[in-house]
DNA sequence: CGTCGTGGTCGACGATCTTGGGCACGGGCC
DNA sequence: GGCCCGTGCCCAAGATCGTCGACCACGACG
Protein backbone atom coordinates (compact mmCIF):
# COMPACT_ATOMS: atom_id res chain seq x y z
CA UNK A 1 0.00 0.00 0.00
CA UNK A 2 0.80 3.70 -0.70
CA UNK A 3 2.38 6.21 0.71
CA UNK A 4 1.70 5.98 4.39
CA UNK A 5 1.50 8.63 6.99
CA UNK A 6 1.05 8.86 10.67
CA UNK A 7 -2.30 10.13 11.52
CA UNK A 8 -2.38 10.61 14.50
CA UNK A 9 1.04 13.12 14.23
CA UNK A 10 -0.27 14.73 11.32
CA UNK A 11 -3.34 15.56 13.73
CA UNK A 12 -1.35 16.86 16.53
CA UNK A 13 0.51 18.79 13.71
CA UNK A 14 -2.17 20.33 12.76
CA UNK A 15 -4.14 20.76 16.42
CA UNK A 16 -0.86 22.31 17.29
CA UNK A 17 -1.12 25.40 14.42
CA UNK A 18 -4.38 25.42 15.48
CA UNK A 19 -3.58 26.26 18.81
CA UNK A 20 -1.24 28.81 17.25
CA UNK A 21 -4.10 30.36 15.87
CA UNK A 22 -6.39 30.43 18.47
CA UNK A 23 -3.88 31.31 20.71
CA UNK A 24 -2.78 34.48 18.59
CA UNK A 25 -6.05 35.75 17.62
CA UNK A 26 -8.57 34.22 19.84
CA UNK A 27 -11.17 31.37 18.96
CA UNK A 28 -13.07 33.42 17.11
CA UNK A 29 -10.09 33.36 14.21
CA UNK A 30 -10.13 29.21 14.47
CA UNK A 31 -11.43 28.76 10.76
CA UNK A 32 -10.26 25.94 8.58
CA UNK A 33 -9.17 28.48 6.19
CA UNK A 34 -6.63 29.71 8.64
CA UNK A 35 -5.70 26.75 10.13
CA UNK A 36 -4.18 25.97 6.89
CA UNK A 37 -2.48 28.54 5.99
CA UNK A 38 -1.07 28.16 9.44
CA UNK A 39 0.18 25.04 8.69
CA UNK A 40 1.34 25.64 5.60
CA UNK A 41 -1.10 23.58 3.85
CA UNK A 42 -4.11 23.66 1.72
CA UNK A 43 -7.89 23.95 3.46
CA UNK A 44 -8.98 20.79 1.94
CA UNK A 45 -5.63 18.71 3.12
CA UNK A 46 -6.93 18.95 6.96
CA UNK A 47 -10.43 16.93 5.52
CA UNK A 48 -8.16 13.97 5.39
CA UNK A 49 -7.33 13.83 9.19
CA UNK A 50 -10.88 16.02 10.22
CA UNK A 51 -13.40 15.60 8.19
CA UNK A 52 -15.31 18.60 10.05
CA UNK A 53 -14.77 21.60 11.87
CA UNK A 54 -16.24 19.91 14.72
CA UNK A 55 -14.07 17.19 14.83
CA UNK A 56 -11.21 20.25 14.92
CA UNK A 57 -13.00 21.68 17.80
CA UNK A 58 -13.34 18.31 19.79
CA UNK A 59 -9.66 17.35 19.10
CA UNK A 60 -8.64 20.38 20.53
CA UNK A 61 -11.25 20.21 23.68
CA UNK A 62 -9.40 16.63 24.26
CA UNK A 63 -6.02 18.68 24.21
CA UNK A 64 -7.64 21.07 26.98
CA UNK A 65 -8.82 17.87 29.04
CA UNK A 66 -6.02 16.38 28.35
CA UNK A 67 -3.46 19.36 29.55
CA UNK A 68 -5.83 19.77 32.97
CA UNK A 69 -5.22 16.32 33.89
CA UNK A 70 -1.66 16.47 33.47
CA UNK A 71 -1.15 19.90 35.33
CA UNK A 72 -3.52 18.60 38.19
CA UNK A 73 -1.51 15.33 38.39
CA UNK A 74 1.78 17.12 38.63
CA UNK A 75 0.15 18.76 41.43
CA UNK A 76 3.02 17.81 44.05
CA UNK A 77 0.13 17.57 47.02
CA UNK A 78 2.27 19.55 49.66
CA UNK A 79 0.27 21.38 52.37
CA UNK A 80 -3.39 20.70 53.90
CA UNK A 81 -6.32 19.36 51.74
CA UNK A 82 -7.49 23.08 51.58
CA UNK A 83 -4.65 24.12 49.53
CA UNK A 84 -4.32 21.18 47.23
CA UNK A 85 -7.86 20.90 46.54
CA UNK A 86 -8.25 24.70 46.08
CA UNK A 87 -4.64 24.58 43.76
CA UNK A 88 -6.65 21.28 41.75
CA UNK A 89 -9.52 23.03 41.19
CA UNK A 90 -7.89 26.37 40.33
CA UNK A 91 -7.01 24.42 37.31
CA UNK A 92 -10.40 24.06 35.58
CA UNK A 93 -10.11 28.15 35.54
CA UNK A 94 -9.24 30.79 33.58
CA UNK A 95 -6.40 32.25 35.49
CA UNK A 96 -4.17 33.13 33.18
CA UNK A 97 -3.64 33.19 29.01
CA UNK A 98 -3.54 29.75 28.53
CA UNK A 99 -6.36 29.12 30.72
CA UNK A 100 -8.05 31.55 29.25
CA UNK A 101 -7.69 29.82 25.82
CA UNK A 102 -8.89 26.64 27.18
CA UNK A 103 -12.02 28.11 28.57
CA UNK A 104 -12.85 29.90 25.11
CA UNK A 105 -12.66 26.65 23.67
CA UNK A 106 -14.95 25.39 25.98
CA UNK A 107 -17.41 27.52 25.61
CA UNK A 108 -17.15 27.95 21.62
CA UNK A 109 -17.69 24.17 21.89
CA UNK A 110 -20.35 24.52 24.21
CA UNK A 111 -22.36 27.06 22.16
CA UNK A 112 -21.83 23.95 18.97
CA UNK A 113 -23.27 21.48 21.55
CA UNK A 114 -26.68 22.91 21.30
CA UNK A 115 -27.13 21.37 17.72
CA UNK A 116 -24.25 19.20 17.22
CA UNK A 117 -24.54 15.49 18.62
CA UNK A 118 -20.58 15.08 18.50
CA UNK A 119 -19.86 18.36 20.14
CA UNK A 120 -22.50 17.35 23.19
CA UNK A 121 -20.51 14.16 23.12
CA UNK A 122 -17.67 15.63 24.22
CA UNK A 123 -18.79 18.35 25.98
CA UNK A 124 -20.16 15.86 28.09
CA UNK A 125 -17.11 13.49 28.47
CA UNK A 126 -15.31 17.07 29.66
CA UNK A 127 -17.58 16.96 32.48
CA UNK A 128 -16.99 13.78 33.63
CA UNK A 129 -13.58 15.39 33.79
CA UNK A 130 -14.34 17.99 35.30
CA UNK A 131 -16.64 16.01 37.90
CA UNK A 132 -14.03 13.48 39.19
CA UNK A 133 -11.88 16.05 39.93
CA UNK A 134 -14.47 17.74 41.87
CA UNK A 135 -14.86 14.78 43.54
CA UNK A 136 -11.34 14.37 44.20
CA UNK A 137 -11.24 17.94 45.63
CA UNK A 138 -14.81 16.96 47.87
CA UNK A 139 -13.21 13.86 49.42
CA UNK A 140 -10.25 15.50 50.45
CA UNK A 141 -12.11 18.06 52.01
CA UNK A 142 -14.15 16.16 53.84
CA UNK A 143 -11.63 12.99 54.97
CA UNK A 144 -14.76 10.65 54.18
CA UNK A 145 -14.58 7.64 51.45
CA UNK A 146 -16.70 8.82 49.24
CA UNK A 147 -17.88 11.98 48.29
CA UNK A 148 -21.87 13.35 48.91
CA UNK A 149 -23.26 14.17 45.68
CA UNK A 150 -24.69 16.95 46.69
CA UNK A 151 -22.07 18.74 47.83
CA UNK A 152 -19.91 17.41 44.59
CA UNK A 153 -23.11 18.96 42.11
CA UNK A 154 -22.97 22.36 44.05
CA UNK A 155 -19.13 22.41 44.36
CA UNK A 156 -19.35 21.85 40.26
CA UNK A 157 -22.01 24.15 39.20
CA UNK A 158 -19.93 27.08 41.11
CA UNK A 159 -16.79 26.09 39.87
CA UNK A 160 -17.69 26.56 36.01
CA UNK A 161 -20.39 28.95 37.12
CA UNK A 162 -16.87 30.72 38.31
CA UNK A 163 -14.70 30.05 35.10
CA UNK A 164 -17.81 31.39 33.04
CA UNK A 165 -18.12 35.05 34.79
CA UNK A 166 -13.64 34.91 34.76
CA UNK A 167 -14.21 34.42 31.14
CA UNK A 168 -16.78 36.83 30.22
CA UNK A 169 -16.25 39.15 32.69
CA UNK A 170 -12.84 39.67 33.36
CA UNK A 171 -13.13 42.65 35.43
CA UNK A 172 -15.65 42.26 37.72
CA UNK A 173 -14.32 38.65 37.80
CA UNK A 174 -9.95 38.72 37.96
CA UNK A 175 -8.59 35.86 38.72
CA UNK A 176 -7.93 37.00 42.52
CA UNK A 177 -11.22 37.20 43.34
CA UNK A 178 -12.25 33.83 41.47
CA UNK A 179 -9.70 32.07 43.82
CA UNK A 180 -10.93 34.04 46.94
CA UNK A 181 -14.82 32.94 46.07
CA UNK A 182 -13.67 29.22 45.59
CA UNK A 183 -11.75 29.49 48.49
CA UNK A 184 -14.47 30.88 50.64
CA UNK A 185 -16.39 28.05 49.30
CA UNK A 186 -13.93 25.11 49.93
CA UNK A 187 -14.36 26.97 53.35
CA UNK A 188 -17.55 25.53 53.95
CA UNK A 189 -16.94 22.25 52.85
CA UNK A 190 -14.42 21.86 55.03
CA UNK A 191 -16.24 22.99 58.23
CA UNK A 192 -19.10 20.68 57.78
CA UNK B 1 -41.06 63.83 4.78
CA UNK B 2 -42.49 60.34 3.46
CA UNK B 3 -43.84 56.98 4.58
CA UNK B 4 -42.96 56.85 8.48
CA UNK B 5 -42.69 54.02 10.25
CA UNK B 6 -43.20 53.11 13.30
CA UNK B 7 -39.53 51.49 14.42
CA UNK B 8 -39.95 50.12 17.60
CA UNK B 9 -43.33 48.37 16.80
CA UNK B 10 -41.75 47.21 13.45
CA UNK B 11 -38.53 45.78 15.57
CA UNK B 12 -41.44 44.44 18.28
CA UNK B 13 -42.67 42.48 15.47
CA UNK B 14 -38.91 41.15 14.11
CA UNK B 15 -37.96 39.87 16.88
CA UNK B 16 -41.76 38.28 17.93
CA UNK B 17 -40.72 36.56 14.54
CA UNK B 18 -37.24 35.65 15.46
CA UNK B 19 -38.81 34.33 18.96
CA UNK B 20 -40.88 31.65 16.83
CA UNK B 21 -38.21 30.52 14.65
CA UNK B 22 -36.32 29.91 17.62
CA UNK B 23 -38.93 28.53 19.84
CA UNK B 24 -39.41 26.36 17.03
CA UNK B 25 -36.59 25.42 15.45
CA UNK B 26 -34.29 26.30 18.24
CA UNK B 27 -31.67 29.30 18.34
CA UNK B 28 -29.31 27.41 15.84
CA UNK B 29 -31.94 28.15 13.03
CA UNK B 30 -31.89 31.93 14.05
CA UNK B 31 -30.36 33.11 11.14
CA UNK B 32 -31.54 36.78 8.81
CA UNK B 33 -32.97 34.60 6.28
CA UNK B 34 -34.69 32.27 8.40
CA UNK B 35 -36.42 35.25 10.44
CA UNK B 36 -37.06 37.74 7.64
CA UNK B 37 -39.11 34.81 5.54
CA UNK B 38 -40.92 34.38 8.74
CA UNK B 39 -41.69 37.74 8.96
CA UNK B 40 -42.97 37.64 5.17
CA UNK B 41 -39.77 39.95 3.94
CA UNK B 42 -37.31 40.31 2.41
CA UNK B 43 -33.27 39.77 4.52
CA UNK B 44 -32.69 43.00 3.23
CA UNK B 45 -35.63 44.57 4.93
CA UNK B 46 -34.25 43.69 7.89
CA UNK B 47 -31.07 45.64 7.73
CA UNK B 48 -33.18 49.14 8.53
CA UNK B 49 -34.35 47.93 11.70
CA UNK B 50 -31.15 46.12 12.57
CA UNK B 51 -28.12 46.70 10.81
CA UNK B 52 -26.29 43.61 11.65
CA UNK B 53 -26.75 39.62 13.09
CA UNK B 54 -25.33 40.86 16.57
CA UNK B 55 -27.93 43.57 16.98
CA UNK B 56 -31.10 41.11 16.26
CA UNK B 57 -29.28 38.61 18.93
CA UNK B 58 -29.10 41.73 21.35
CA UNK B 59 -32.42 42.56 20.76
CA UNK B 60 -33.72 38.96 21.98
CA UNK B 61 -31.39 39.17 24.96
CA UNK B 62 -33.23 42.59 26.21
CA UNK B 63 -36.53 40.64 25.25
CA UNK B 64 -35.21 37.57 27.70
CA UNK B 65 -34.34 40.05 29.98
CA UNK B 66 -37.78 41.63 30.06
CA UNK B 67 -39.61 38.62 30.46
CA UNK B 68 -37.60 37.75 33.21
CA UNK B 69 -38.17 40.77 35.45
CA UNK B 70 -41.64 40.34 34.54
CA UNK B 71 -41.48 36.73 35.48
CA UNK B 72 -39.73 38.23 39.07
CA UNK B 73 -42.25 41.12 39.49
CA UNK B 74 -44.98 39.24 39.18
CA UNK B 75 -44.03 36.68 41.83
CA UNK B 76 -47.08 36.94 44.82
CA UNK B 77 -44.29 36.97 48.00
CA UNK B 78 -46.33 34.55 49.66
CA UNK B 79 -44.20 32.32 51.75
CA UNK B 80 -40.98 32.03 54.03
CA UNK B 81 -37.86 34.31 52.23
CA UNK B 82 -36.88 30.96 51.47
CA UNK B 83 -39.49 30.02 48.92
CA UNK B 84 -39.82 33.62 47.86
CA UNK B 85 -35.83 33.80 47.15
CA UNK B 86 -35.55 30.16 45.76
CA UNK B 87 -38.76 30.67 43.28
CA UNK B 88 -37.24 34.40 42.17
CA UNK B 89 -34.04 32.69 41.57
CA UNK B 90 -35.64 29.87 39.32
CA UNK B 91 -37.28 32.18 37.04
CA UNK B 92 -33.10 32.56 35.95
CA UNK B 93 -32.96 29.00 35.34
CA UNK B 94 -33.73 27.04 32.39
CA UNK B 95 -36.80 24.98 34.19
CA UNK B 96 -38.88 24.49 31.31
CA UNK B 97 -39.13 25.08 27.22
CA UNK B 98 -39.19 29.34 27.61
CA UNK B 99 -36.76 29.35 29.40
CA UNK B 100 -34.36 26.93 27.97
CA UNK B 101 -34.94 29.01 24.89
CA UNK B 102 -34.01 31.94 27.00
CA UNK B 103 -30.73 30.36 28.00
CA UNK B 104 -30.09 29.19 24.64
CA UNK B 105 -30.14 32.53 23.43
CA UNK B 106 -28.02 33.82 26.57
CA UNK B 107 -25.48 30.91 25.90
CA UNK B 108 -25.16 31.90 22.10
CA UNK B 109 -24.50 35.78 22.88
CA UNK B 110 -21.75 34.78 25.35
CA UNK B 111 -20.15 32.42 22.47
CA UNK B 112 -20.12 35.45 20.18
CA UNK B 113 -19.49 37.88 22.85
CA UNK B 114 -15.83 36.75 23.06
CA UNK B 115 -15.06 38.82 19.87
CA UNK B 116 -18.10 41.38 19.43
CA UNK B 117 -18.25 44.66 21.66
CA UNK B 118 -21.60 44.90 21.17
CA UNK B 119 -22.44 41.32 22.30
CA UNK B 120 -20.42 42.14 25.10
CA UNK B 121 -21.74 44.83 26.15
CA UNK B 122 -25.32 43.53 26.32
CA UNK B 123 -23.97 40.44 28.10
CA UNK B 124 -22.51 42.89 31.47
CA UNK B 125 -25.80 44.15 31.45
CA UNK B 126 -27.92 41.06 31.88
CA UNK B 127 -25.47 40.19 34.20
CA UNK B 128 -26.38 43.43 36.42
CA UNK B 129 -30.18 42.13 35.99
CA UNK B 130 -29.24 38.94 37.46
CA UNK B 131 -26.39 40.15 40.27
CA UNK B 132 -29.31 42.36 41.32
CA UNK B 133 -31.89 39.26 41.82
CA UNK B 134 -29.52 37.39 43.91
CA UNK B 135 -28.64 40.18 45.67
CA UNK B 136 -32.26 41.09 46.28
CA UNK B 137 -32.82 36.95 46.90
CA UNK B 138 -29.16 37.16 49.69
CA UNK B 139 -31.06 40.58 51.78
CA UNK B 140 -34.49 38.82 51.37
CA UNK B 141 -32.57 35.30 53.39
CA UNK B 142 -30.67 36.52 55.52
CA UNK B 143 -32.52 40.11 56.76
CA UNK B 144 -29.77 41.92 56.83
CA UNK B 145 -30.21 45.72 55.00
CA UNK B 146 -26.97 44.87 52.72
CA UNK B 147 -25.51 42.01 51.23
CA UNK B 148 -22.65 40.16 51.54
CA UNK B 149 -20.50 41.06 48.45
CA UNK B 150 -18.72 37.53 48.28
CA UNK B 151 -22.15 35.94 49.49
CA UNK B 152 -23.84 37.68 46.28
CA UNK B 153 -21.02 36.48 43.78
CA UNK B 154 -20.86 33.25 44.88
CA UNK B 155 -24.56 32.49 44.91
CA UNK B 156 -24.51 34.17 41.33
CA UNK B 157 -21.85 31.48 40.28
CA UNK B 158 -23.54 28.77 41.60
CA UNK B 159 -26.78 30.04 39.67
CA UNK B 160 -25.27 30.66 36.32
CA UNK B 161 -23.32 27.60 37.18
CA UNK B 162 -26.41 25.72 37.20
CA UNK B 163 -27.95 26.98 34.29
CA UNK B 164 -25.22 26.43 32.13
CA UNK B 165 -25.14 22.52 33.45
CA UNK B 166 -29.36 22.53 33.23
CA UNK B 167 -28.79 23.61 29.85
CA UNK B 168 -25.75 21.81 28.43
CA UNK B 169 -26.35 18.23 30.10
CA UNK B 170 -30.38 18.03 30.92
CA UNK B 171 -30.15 14.09 31.67
CA UNK B 172 -27.58 15.48 34.32
CA UNK B 173 -29.16 18.12 35.49
CA UNK B 174 -33.00 18.39 35.12
CA UNK B 175 -34.84 20.78 36.66
CA UNK B 176 -36.02 18.78 40.03
CA UNK B 177 -32.34 18.27 40.51
CA UNK B 178 -31.32 22.26 39.72
CA UNK B 179 -34.02 22.94 41.84
CA UNK B 180 -32.84 20.69 44.50
CA UNK B 181 -29.47 22.23 44.81
CA UNK B 182 -30.43 25.74 44.50
CA UNK B 183 -32.41 24.79 47.83
CA UNK B 184 -29.49 23.22 49.58
CA UNK B 185 -27.18 26.66 48.82
CA UNK B 186 -30.13 28.98 50.04
CA UNK B 187 -30.51 26.60 52.94
CA UNK B 188 -27.01 27.27 53.87
CA UNK B 189 -26.81 30.80 53.47
CA UNK B 190 -29.81 30.89 55.54
CA UNK B 191 -28.18 29.32 58.64
CA UNK B 192 -25.83 31.22 58.55
C1' DC C 1 7.87 -2.73 -13.70
C1' DG C 2 2.85 -1.94 -13.47
C1' DT C 3 -1.23 -1.07 -10.39
C1' DC C 4 -3.91 1.04 -7.36
C1' DG C 5 -4.74 3.13 -3.06
C1' DT C 6 -3.39 6.99 -0.30
C1' DG C 7 -2.14 11.93 0.17
C1' DG C 8 -2.82 16.34 -1.50
C1' DT C 9 -4.58 20.35 -4.50
C1' DC C 10 -7.90 22.85 -7.05
C1' DG C 11 -12.17 24.37 -7.92
C1' DA C 12 -16.94 24.64 -7.07
C1' DC C 13 -21.24 24.60 -4.36
C1' DG C 14 -24.30 26.18 -0.95
C1' DA C 15 -25.08 29.00 2.93
C1' DT C 16 -24.13 32.79 5.55
C1' DC C 17 -23.73 37.95 6.74
C1' DT C 18 -23.11 42.25 4.85
C1' DT C 19 -23.21 46.06 1.49
C1' DG C 20 -24.27 49.17 -2.49
C1' DG C 21 -27.31 50.59 -6.09
C1' DG C 22 -31.77 51.28 -7.61
C1' DC C 23 -36.94 51.53 -7.55
C1' DA C 24 -41.45 52.95 -5.50
C1' DC C 25 -44.15 55.37 -2.55
C1' DG C 26 -45.94 59.28 -0.18
C1' DG C 27 -45.75 63.36 2.75
C1' DG C 28 -44.32 68.17 2.54
C1' DC C 29 -43.72 72.50 -0.12
C1' DC C 30 -44.71 75.89 -3.73
C1' DG D 1 -52.79 70.26 -7.59
C1' DG D 2 -48.21 68.97 -8.99
C1' DC D 3 -43.37 68.40 -8.16
C1' DC D 4 -39.30 66.85 -4.75
C1' DC D 5 -36.82 64.13 -2.18
C1' DG D 6 -36.28 61.25 1.71
C1' DT D 7 -37.67 56.98 3.51
C1' DG D 8 -38.63 52.09 2.98
C1' DC D 9 -37.67 48.13 0.60
C1' DC D 10 -35.73 44.77 -2.84
C1' DC D 11 -32.26 42.86 -5.94
C1' DA D 12 -27.88 41.53 -6.79
C1' DA D 13 -23.22 41.14 -5.65
C1' DG D 14 -19.13 40.65 -2.56
C1' DA D 15 -16.74 38.34 1.08
C1' DT D 16 -16.12 34.52 3.98
C1' DC D 17 -17.14 30.26 5.61
C1' DG D 18 -17.65 24.87 5.70
C1' DT D 19 -18.00 21.05 2.77
C1' DC D 20 -17.57 18.13 -1.24
C1' DG D 21 -16.17 16.02 -5.78
C1' DA D 22 -12.83 15.56 -9.46
C1' DC D 23 -8.27 15.25 -10.48
C1' DC D 24 -3.10 14.55 -10.14
C1' DA D 25 1.22 12.56 -7.89
C1' DC D 26 3.65 9.48 -5.39
C1' DG D 27 5.06 5.19 -3.67
C1' DA D 28 4.49 0.47 -1.69
C1' DC D 29 3.13 -4.00 -3.02
C1' DG D 30 2.59 -7.89 -6.24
Amino acid sequence: MPKIVDHDARRAELAQAMWRVVYRDGVGAATVRSIAAEAGWSPSALRHYFATQTELLVFAMEHVQAEAAERIAADDRTGGPREVAQRILEQLLPLDRQRVREAEVWLLLAARAQTDPVARARMADADDGIRRAVEFAVVLLTGEPAADHETVARLHALLDGLALHALLYPERMPPARARELLGAHLGTLAAS
